[in-house]
DNA sequence: TATCTCGGCTA
DNA sequence: TAGCCGAGATA
């Protein structure tokens, strides 16, 4: 397990929104409920995965809101999510629904677990579509600070990754015996989970420090944060993930958190540096 | 060289 | 804000 943490989908209706969907949490470390660990034990799927290097935050598991006793339950496979999250709106899930998986499943089982354990959930839009058959739809969740909360990939059965529906609608032109075989762009979307909590996510334009007071800023926004606020942060400015892509104005940038962090001084001069 | 990742541009 | 994709770093 990672410092970074892992994310939960949860596909259902949202107490503090009142949608439906699917939600995505942060979780800090040891912070998982011991069900949840239980759960994730079960679960196949690539982004279950552990990652690795802990710093690519991945989804953690997936979750169903039962539409009777309201609570969240969790999915073993992705495949069972997709399915209920492709269908939840005119099929709602209940308790009972999850017999498939686990037979004696009742809404008088004990609450696996609430959003409300973590500091952080996003939101998947319902109706989503299944991939075709030999697809696979990746969520990858971007670390901290990013411009952007996740991205979707399509994966070929070849094992290209796609990345938008022009690049599929090219690879479907390019390869007529997936469009022969019933492969149509209805059956992709590239909609990301929404975090109800935005702070995960860079505003557009923001930067960590501001010009007028860099030092001050910075503190007073790692001092406003949630612990896991700051940790994430913290994580991305003391070890950020540059496993391929990134620039070199990124690397530069963690040269400079690096140095801000160990030289607290020093950043009104480095800061210069970097305001553009 | 292919892949991964981030972030900027645009609608 | 979401979708798209360019570009740099890495495997």
């Amino acid at each position: 397990m990672g410092d970074q943490g892992k994310f939960v989908v949860i596909d259902g209706p949202c107490k503090q929104t009142n949608e439906l969907g699917a939600l995505v949490a942060i979780k800090n470390e040891g912070q998982l409920p011991e069900n949840m660990h239980k759960a994730q034990n079960t679960v196949e799927s690539h982004n279950l995965a552990e990652d690795n290097t802990g710093l690519t935050p991945t989804v953690g598991a997936f979750t169903v809101q039962c539409a009777k006793c309201m609570k969240w339950r969790f999915i073993p496979t992705k495949e069972y999510y997709e399915e209920i999250r492709q269908t939840i709106l005119e099929k709602p899930f209940f308790c009972s629904s999850a017999s498939e998986w686990r037979p004696d499943a009742s809404c008088s089982d004990p609450l696996e677990i609430s959003p409300d354990m973590h500091d952080l959930w996003a939101f998947d839009k319902p109706g989503i579509p299944l991939p075709p058959k030999g697809w696979e739809r990746l969520l990858v969740i971007r670390p901290a600070g990013s411009s952007k909360f996740a991205d979707i990939y399509y994966v070929t059965p070849s094992g290209k990754k796609l990345r938008s529906a022009p690049e599929v609608d090219r690879f479907l032109s390019e390869h007529p015996e997936y469009v022969k075989a019933g492969v149509n762009l209805s059956q992709f979307s590239f909609i990301i989970p929404r975090p109800l909590d935005g702070s995960t996510c860079k505003k557009r334009g923001e930067s960590l420090f501001s010009a007028e007071n860099p030092s001050n800023s910075q503190r007073k926004t790692l001092a406003k944060s949630k612990p896991h606020e700051s940790h994430h942060r913290t994580l991305r400015l003391v070890r950020p993930s540059f496993k391929g892509g990134g620039s070199r104005k990124k690397l530069e940038k963690f040269k400079f958190h690096k140095k801000a962090i160990t030289e607290p001084k020093s950043f009104g001069d480095v800061q210069s540096k970097h305001s553009h």
